[in-house]
DNA sequence: GACCAGGCATCGA
DNA sequence: TCGATGCATGGT
């Protein structure tokens, strides 16, 4: 049992960040980082299962100043609704691996597609059927063809090579900027698949990906003339993060 | 039965 | 540097 800062459980499940979970009972079963665990939210507080409370914790990131965050993003009069809506969406901690899978599977997808996917993918392939395989597991584009990845599968095995000789190794000691441009030479990875990446893996909270509902948002708060996330940095600067997980469940929501 | 999807890579202009 | 297009399929 863990005490409750604020946290809205399945809002934050559900908000497009982490696709390898699912309603179970009265709470969600949730798989990450090679283990799988029950969870589910009693009163004010979180009770889980099959793990310890600090890798929930942890993974669920109740450290985050929450009521600092959205103290500082609801000054901002236009972001006031969004964050008003969302008492208690957090931003995970994920694996980068899985992280980086799941979003270069969301290209150009929808996110019951993608969770599907990731599932065919982990039960094909991962161990024990639950877990995100390791890169090594990824050799076969045929296979995620089959599973339906379609024009993804060409990205992934190749990806997978990267990985495997180290691409992501050392990456947390990066700055920003430069560890966005590794990213970014990976094949599959663009500038939104490596700014989820940052955001959900590697806890650059300053990192702001823009989809086309954010594009949409921010052109309707603040007009559609300049680049979205030249206009989040400037306002909301090591937030922007957590200003665009705001937006984008409210935008998603009307 | 269109139209679009948490895009990326590629190719012309 | 920027806009258009193909990519495979499934949701809505």
């Amino acid at each position: 049992m863990i005490p409750n800062p604020p946290f809205q459980l399945g809002v934050t499940l559900a908000s497009g960040q982490f696709f390898r979970w699912r309603a179970e009972g009265d709470g969600f079963l949730v798989s990450t980082h090679g283990r799988t665990f029950a969870v589910r939210e009693r009163r004010d507080r979180l009770a889980v299962s099959g793990i310890r409370r600090s890798f929930a914790e942890r993974f669920f990131a109740l450290d985050h100043d929450l009521p600092g965050i959205r103290g500082r993003l609801l000054r901002d009069r236009r972001l006031r609704p969004a964050v008003e809506a969302y008492p208690g969406l957090r931003i995970l901690r994920q694996d980068p691996w899985e992280c980086l899978v799941s979003f270069v599977t969301s290209c150009a997808s929808n996110i019951p597609r993608i969770t599907r996917n990731l599932e065919s993918l982990c039960r094909e392939l991962g161990r024990k059927g639950l877990a995100m395989p390791p890169p090594e597991a990824i050799s076969d584009e045929r296979v995620l063809r089959r599973l339906g990845f379609g024009f993804r599968a060409r990205h992934l095995v190749p990806l997978a090579r990267e990985v495997e000789r180290g691409a992501l190794r050392g990456l947390e000691r990066l700055a920003t900027e430069e560890a966005r441009e590794r990213l970014c030479a990976l094949p599959g990875v663009g500038v939104k698949v490596a700014d989820c990446v940052l955001l959900f893996a590697y806890e650059r909270l300053e990192s702001f990906p823009v989809d086309v509902w954010i594009r949409r948002a921010m052109a309707g708060l603040f007009g559609g003339r300049r680049d979205p996330r030249t206009v989040a940095l400037e306002r909301w600067g090591e937030l922007s993060g957590y200003a665009q997980q705001f937006l984008y469940v409210w935008s998603r929501k009307r």
